[in-house]
DNA sequence: GTAGGGTTAG
């Protein structure tokens, strides 16, 4: 085994403890610190609270809880500061029960809670809501005083603001005898959490100093609210900017889909991180511009950004999106040789809708049967795999599966059966899950489901019912619902409601030259020429040309 | 004699 080798400077060979706090200086792996450690032992001086807190402090960062916790158990009668540098081991690596657990065991081993004990707890708190526990914390650093410090109020700040107490949050900051620029950034995050950036802004505009944190979260609190005019009025008036700015802008911009100013902005930026391509990568995938999406990946990796799982799940996405199997197996084939973990849910959620999306149902199957537990979203993945490749039958099977399962079907279940219910022409059963939808599960159909019986009916060729549907729907149909049973008139030669559903698409959509071909297509199969060269006539007085039919068929191919 | 804590982006 490699020996660590001490510089001979560190070295001091009249006294033991220099050298050993000089080696946990150095130490850069676990596998250093567990050398010192047995140096530690070796040397009897596992009682050294100096050293044990150092030592503690680098094992919170080099290697696992229960390690910093074995060497802590073997301490006896911890000092404050021994404690606290578990404790924070806890918080950072840990959940909130087993800090605030850690910090009742420090109590009860008489331990001393003092100023640096309290930010851990509250932020382990803080960052998961837990507010009862909180206020528990906030009760102990009241009785000994440690509410006064500044880092443990700026905690209190951000836990009550973090938990919407925002009131609590505000006394805390009014209470405060000293604050600086973090309790002020603090105490507007709490405001811009809920939502009220007329007050964040105000305490904003009254901080004493504001640092690149302060402007950054106005700029988050506008993002949030999608009031994108005052972001970008905070963002240009800024005095200068790192990549958060621009990250939080071009996030901003994509999420409320502008995808042209979020490139923009991208393209000005003076340094690119990984967040950063994300936002755009994201930002394109959920706009509906998975062909973009993939191209700012390909972007990315010719200037050697390595890409993470966030990254990875919106090219997952785009790749769904375009169907395009060949790049499905490259990601999947990717993510099994990178070290991202693709057992975390959202990862393994996105891995199996693109194998399903794509095509390699086998490889989705496979994935899917393995997860721990099968959700409603994974479900929905794989019905819908099954439907848009024609399997419409074991999409049924598999829908009443997850009913058996327990799960509860929600709207977007519902569209995702009904699609598949259309698409392989499955009417009693389509028919079934909209009754079930509305009577057993008491959901409200939005024109999306009504538009998948309309379809389902009108090419079955129950035209009079998908019609009569269609005008009893208690909300507004949209244009493809009409679309739908125009395509079935044309399918069931059917020249009178033909007229009068293509008259009701001309005031919908006036634009749109499918609905115009359609209609002259139904004349023509009557041999109606005059009928035809009046709805053509029509298309060119409204300027339409009918080359974009096949331009937006290209398209979305 | 020696050490420790709080705010922003996917």
């Amino acid at each position: 085994m490699p020996i660590m080798r001490l510089p001979s400077s560190l070295a001091s060979p009249n006294s033991l403890l220099p050298s050993i706090a000089s080696l946990l200086k150095a130490c850069k792996t676990q596998f250093h610190l567990q050398q010192v450690h047995a140096q530690i032992i070796h040397k009897g001086l596992e009682q050294d609270f100096f050293l044990i807190t150092q030592f503690i402090c680098l094992a919170n960062t080099l290697s696992s809880l229960s390690y910093s916790t074995s060497v802590f158990d073997r301490v006896e009668g911890p000092s404050s500061h021994l404690w606290n540098s578990l404790i924070k081991g806890c918080c950072d690596r840990s959940n909130c029960v087993d800090t605030v657990s850690l910090f009742v065991r420090m109590k009860r081993e008489e331990g001393v809670a003092d100023r640096y004990t309290y930010p851990s707890i509250l932020k382990a708190c803080a960052s998961e809501g837990k507010v009862w526990e909180g206020r528990a914390i906030h009760a102990s650093a009241v009785r000994c005083g440690a509410d006064g410090n500044v880092f443990v109020g700026t905690s209190l700040i951000d836990l009550y603001g973090k938990c919407r107490q925002i009131v609590c949050a505000r006394k805390v900051f009014d209470e405060m005898a000293e604050r600086n620029v973090v309790s002020w950034t603090a105490m507007v995050v709490g405001y811009a959490s809920v939502g009220d950036m007329v007050e964040a802004y105000n305490l904003f505009d009254q901080m004493p100093h504001r640092n690149l944190v302060s402007w950054n979260v106005i700029i988050t609190g506008f993002v949030k609210l999608g009031d994108l005019t005052n972001a970008r009025r905070v963002f240009d008036q800024m005095p200068e900017k790192n990549v958060v700015s621009f990250t939080t802008m071009i996030d901003g911009y994509a999420k409320s889909g502008d995808m042209a100013s979020a490139r923009f902005l991208f393209e000005q930026a003076p340094a690119k991180d990984i967040v950063m391509w994300s936002a755009l990568i994201s930002g394109y995938a959920q706009n509906g511009l998975p062909n973009q999406a993939v191209k700012t990946f390909l972007e990315m990796s010719t200037m050697n950004v390595k890409p993470d799982e966030f990254v990875m799940v919106s090219l997952m996405s785009a790749c769904s999106q375009v169907g395009c199997l060949e790049l499905a197996e490259w990601v999947d084939s990717y993510l099994n040789h990178s070290s991202i973990d693709i057992h975390q849910p959202h990862v393994l959620a996105a891995l199996i809708d693109m194998n399903a999306k794509c095509g390699n149902m086998e490889r989705a199957t496979s994935l899917f049967e393995k997860m721990p537990k099968r959700d409603l979203i994974s479900y929905c993945s794989m019905i819908q795999g099954l439907s848009i490749h024609g399997r419409g039958n074991q999409a049924v099977v598999l829908f009443n599966k997850m009913l058996n399962e327990g799960l509860a079907p929600d709207e977007v279940a519902f569209t995702v059966i009904l699609t598949a219910c259309s698409s392989s022409g499955l009417v009693e059963e389509g028919e079934h899950f909209f009754e079930s939808m509305r009577h057993k599960y008491g959901l409200i159909p939005c024109p999306d489901h009504y538009a998948c019986m309309v379809d389902l009916l009108s090419r079955s060729g129950r035209l009079e019912e998908a019609y009569e549907l269609l005008q009893s729907m208690p909300v507004e149909p949209h244009a493809g619902a009409w679309g739908a049973l125009l395509g079935a008139c044309k399918l069931h030669c059917n020249v009178e409601l033909g007229e009068l559903v293509a008259n009701r698409l001309f005031l919908l959509e006036p634009q749109n030259a499918a609905n115009y071909v359609l209609l002259s297509n139904i004349y023509a199969a009557f041999h109606r020429w005059l009928d035809v060269s009046v709805v053509r006539n029509r298309m060119n007085e409204r300027g339409i040309k009918r080359y974009l039919v096949s331009v937006q068929f290209s398209l979305k191919g």
